[in-house]
DNA sequence: AAGATTAACTTTACAGTGTCAAAATTGAGT
DNA sequence: ACTCAATTTTGACACTGTAAAGTTAATCTT
């Protein structure tokens, strides 16, 4: 079952239309991904992908949960980088959060966007996001008030770093090729930093 | 120059496809959108959109335009509704961004989002779309500090807002179903409420 | 070991799509 | 009435996803 190692003809066909998927995606956006143009990199017949994915559509989900593995390791990485307080985990995790989007622009779009195809793609119930959203959850957890519901915080968070993020790559900013740090990104860090804290009355 | 009245052939030809793009969209999403089919409803011939508009990147350009027109309705009626505070304001107008999404999800992927087709969406050197930003500007500059860069309220705002209606929209709280009253749109509105306002020491 | 069975892939075909070049039509100006 | 330019149509091409049927190769059964 599964994914079959060395089976008939190609070694393993799924794999490898999976990462022709995400070089066309990273090579020419989204324009650029075709399911033809897959299996021709594959060195297959243009109808082999039907048998492995539920059309374009499937293939794009098998790339989206490629693409949260990934995005679990920015995020990991960005808070696993020597001792840190609760509150710079939580700038890490939004800077990892950015980072991925710079380096994996069609990725991001793919995991999240709409891509023109009317495509459901993988939410929580699917074991990739669910992972990238249980370290999200960790990072939060402590800014969290007692008793209170930690999906709160954990939506003001997600929604700023992602509006943020999606914002500042479209180049709605005006800023695409300012660095970061002359970008809006610290005053969004701003808020992030007063989440947990009171309002002074 | 610019869109004639009654000209040749159809009355206002450019005006009608794109109508006929936006009940497309509406009505079956990003996948339903094509060339040929908004020149069938306009009962035109299948290459008639070519000399009105750069291929369908130009009409989809055209489209979002349309969009934020109908987004800065949204957000003014949001904030013209008697009379109000500027924080009422600037809740209003959050509102009116959600409001504008679950009406016309379509457009607001037009607009934003990248629908695979690697067309550059107008930016704030558009006219609608500056239109727009002023609109967000002009609430929320009560908040701005003084002598601080209003872009940093802005971005604040701007993300946040779009964040979440982004992520509402694709169901990735789990509540497309439920009422925005239970949905974390509250939450985030509670982080809105805190801008402009000092951190507790 | 030999035949049957199933999985993986190819071939062929079809309906859409965007786009281009050339031809035909139409409206307005003189 | 003629000219002319703007507008639209026609026809063609390359590309896309998808479905059906055929082909090959590995596995299973006896």
């Amino acid at each position: 079952m599964s994914t079959a190692k060395t089976r008939h003809h190609h070694g393993d066909l799924k794999r490898a239309l999976i990462q022709a998927g995400i070089d066309l995606l990273e090579e020419g956006g989204l324009e650029a991904l075709s399911l033809r143009k897959c299996a021709a990199r594959a060195g297959v017949s243009h109808a082999a992908p039907a048998h492995h994915f539920a059309g374009l559509p499937g293939l794009i989900t098998a790339i989206a949960e490629e693409g949260f593995d990934i995005f679990s390791k920015y995020m990991t990485d960005a808070i696993h980088a020597g001792e840190q307080t609760d509150r710079e985990r939580l700038r890490g995790i939004c800077r990892g959060y950015l980072q991925f989007g710079l380096s994996h622009s069609g990725l991001l779009k793919v995991m999240f966007g709409e891509h023109g195809l009317g495509v459901h793609v993988p939410r929580k119930d699917n074991r990739e996001e669910a992972e990238a959203y249980l370290i999200l959850r960790g990072v939060c957890a402590p800014f969290v008030p007692e008793g209170e519901d930690p999906h709160i915080v954990e939506a003001q968070v997600w929604s700023l770093i992602h509006g943020f993020t999606l914002l500042y790559l479209g180049g709605e900013f005006g800023c695409a090729d300012t660095p970061i740090e002359d970008s809006p990104f610290e005053a969004v860090m701003a808020l992030i930093d007063r989440i947990g804290t009171q309002a002074k009355a």
